[in-house]
This record gives C-alpha cells, sequence and structure tokens, in this order.
DNA sequence: CTCGTATTCCTAGCACCGCTAGACTCTGGA
DNA sequence: TCCAGAGTCTAGCGGTGCTAGGAATACGAG
C-alpha cells in the first residue's frame, strides 16, 4: 500500500524533526531547557507524539548523540586525511576535537558526558561511535606504533576529553587551551 | 551576648548538617536523588531552613565540592609524602585521585563536571582547590622540571580527568584502567 | 511578671518538570 | 453508510526548586 509507505516517510521525518530540534534548542539554551513541552511545540504537535518516537527525554538525548557520533567521525576523517604527514594529522585531529566540542558542547555532552544508557566498549556501540573511535586511532597509530594501540588511543582520547570538559567547565583558563594541546602532542610524539 | 554566640554555634553545626547530609544521600542515591523534600527531612526542618543558610541547591552542591576539595588535596599529599621517590610518588598520587573519584563519584561531579558556579583558575578560587591542585604540581616538578610547570599540570590533571570520567560514565572499560594509568605515567616520565 | 517586638520557623502554594491514561477525531475499508 | 482502528490531544499525576506570608517562639523593656 503506498499511503503506508509515506506515512513512514512523514513519521521518519518528524523523528528527525524531533531530534534536530532537541539538538538546536540544547546548544542554544542548554539540555536544561529542552523541555517535553517545549519540544512538542517546536515540532507543533503534542507531548504525547514524542513518546511514540522515543521512550523518553533520554531517548531524545542519545538519538542527539549518535548524531553527534557521525558527526565528529566525518570532522576528524577530513582533518586527518588532509593533513601532511602524521605528526600535522595527530594536531589536526586534536584540534578538531576540541574544537568540535566546544562549538556543540551540549551535543558533545549527550555523546560523552550524560548518562544517556548507550553501549560504549562493546560490539553493541553504535557504528558511529566505533568509527570515530577508528579516526582517532589511525591518528595516533603512524607516531606510536601498533603495541596497545588501543589503549594509548583511550589515554590520548581521554586527555583530550579532560582538556575540553575541564576548560569548558571553567576549571581550566581558555586561553592555556593552544599550549595545553601543544604539550599534550609533544607527549605522544607529536 | 552568649545566647547569641550559642546560637551562632548551633547555626553552624545546621550548616554542617544540611552539607554532610547532601554528600552522603548523593554519594548513597545520586545527585537527582538529594531533592530539598528529602534534605530537609533528612535534618528535620522545613525546606526554608535549607534556603536561610544557602541560596539554592547549587549552593548546597557548591559547598560539598569545596569539602571535596579539602579531602582530595590531603589524600594527594599523603600519598605523595610517603612514596619512595618522585616516580612512585607521581604514580600514587595518580592512583590516589583516580581512586577518589570512583569511591566518591557524587563529591567529584559537584567539584569538577557540574555546572556549580565556583571561581577555579583565579585568585578568588577556594584556598582548598588551589592547594589539591599543587599536590599535584608538586608531584609533577621533580620529574619534568620546572618549564610550563603550572600548564604542564594542569595537562596531567585534565588527563586522570578524563581518564576517571569516561570510565565512569562507562565509556571506557574498567578493566584498562591500570593500564591506561601505567601508560599515562609512562608519558610524564615515571 | 507582663507585654510588645523581633526572630525563627513552617504551612501552603507557585510554576514547572517527565510522563501517561483515556477520550476524541479522523481516515479507510466493507 | 457504518464501523474499526489508528493517530492525536486534553487533562492530570506525582514530583521538582523555590518562596510568600502567617504562626509560634524567644527576647528585652517596663
Amino acid at each position: 500500500m503506498p499511503p503506508t509507505k509515506r506515512r513512514e516517510r512523514e513519521l521518519a521525518e518528524r523523528e528527525r524533526l524531533i531530534v534536530t530540534a532537541a539538538r538546536d534548542l540544547a546548544e542554544a539554551q542548554g539540555w536544561d531547557a529542552v523541555t517535553t513541552r517545549r519540544l512538542a511545540e517546536l515540532i507543533e504537535y503534542s507531548q504525547p507524539v514524542l513518546y511514540s518516537h522515543f521512550k523518553g527525554k533520554d531517548a531524545i538525548m542519545a538519538a542527539v548523540a549518535v548524531e553527534g557520533f557521525a558527526e565528529v567521525a566525518e570532522i576528524l576523517r577530513t582533518s586527518r586525511t588532509a593533513a601532511a604527514d602524521a605528526s600535522a594529522a595527530l594536531d589536526a585531529v586534536a584540534h578538531a576535537y576540541t574544537d568540535f566540542a566546544d562549538q556543540r558542547p551540549a551535543t558533545y555532552d549527550a555523546m560523552f558526558t550524560l548518562a544517556v544508557g548507550l553501549p560504549f566498549a562493546t560490539p553493541a556501540a553504535p557504528p558511529a561511535l566505533r568509527e570515530a573511535f577508528g579516526e582517532l586511532r589511525e591518528a595516533v597509530r603512524p607516531l606510536i606504533g601498533d603495541d596497545d594501540l588501543d589503549v594509548r588511543t583511550e589515554v590520548f582520547w581521554a586527555s583530550l576529553h579532560g582538556l575540553t570538559t575541564l576548560m569548558r567547565g571553567g576549571r581550566l583558563r581558555r586561553d592555556g587551551h593552544e599550549q595545553r594541546l601543544a604539550l599534550l602532542l609533544e607527549g605522544f610524539g607529536g
């Protein structure tokens, strides 16, 4: 039946609308401002419609997070492959990562700070997330080799994560960011 | 007047009671479970009494955070000074830091992840926080020297912070923690 | 000892939150 | 034309942080 197909498209479109509305509102005013009532008003439906698409607010945030994984994976890949050599690639990837966290803090929080109930370091993790981590790994590999590559990538990732979250929370001065990044890269053989 | 003095003591004691009740409840059931109603019931007063001590829930969390700064400063100092040499000291400090974050996640979040409106990288920062950072710095100093000491300490701190928060959020497997810590310390000349 | 005053505290309530039961409307097929 | 079922909304539940305003209590003056 054609009407069913059309209906499916409309539903998928509305679901996309919910996720982008949630993301945009969160980036503009923070996750606290993303309430089911405001979200319903934005998509011009009532609240229960949200629950026909997602189990709850957490599931909406998880959807924003998954979208963010794909985004960051692409950003990391382009910045890595565009670099002249391995050292420049790691530098570019590190900057791209922290820039992303800085420019999309709400999305970043949904991805990596907030408890959102997504599987991570398991095969069940979202493919986009595994891809993003893979980009970090490929940026690290040429400089430190294959020994303990995954674990070393995790340490690199954690360092970037710590730098960005502490800076955004006001725990580290913004004006030291470049220098901190440079010192971190130096430690990784940049 | 003596009664005024006694009254002041009672007020100070009640304020301590509020902070410890908030901390204990947060550690036991998470910050979401720390509501003004439950807190009021725990201290056996009504909600408005909380607001005669603190401006709001955030201020209570900030008080818990400041308490945490003092705690972690002491923990870091004892583990640092008890170590045999500089390398062992950095190792001990790193483990003490992540152990603290692991054992008191709610306090740690109040200190370093939640937006709580405390001044950090300024002279107005809580003395206990400056002291805790100072302990990290003194643990790092013998190994990397005085060049860019503060910034290098910040990077070290951020790495520890990233490792702990990502692990606790389920983003990193717990069983890789020791290895990650070892690799981080290796990078800092441990 | 009594009486106003000032402090301390609590009751009750506001606006808002995430979420859901049940009524309503509207569409498509017999 | 009628009915079944899908889709949507209204209304409401129990909870949140926070606060206005009244009750009670302790205090100093006469």
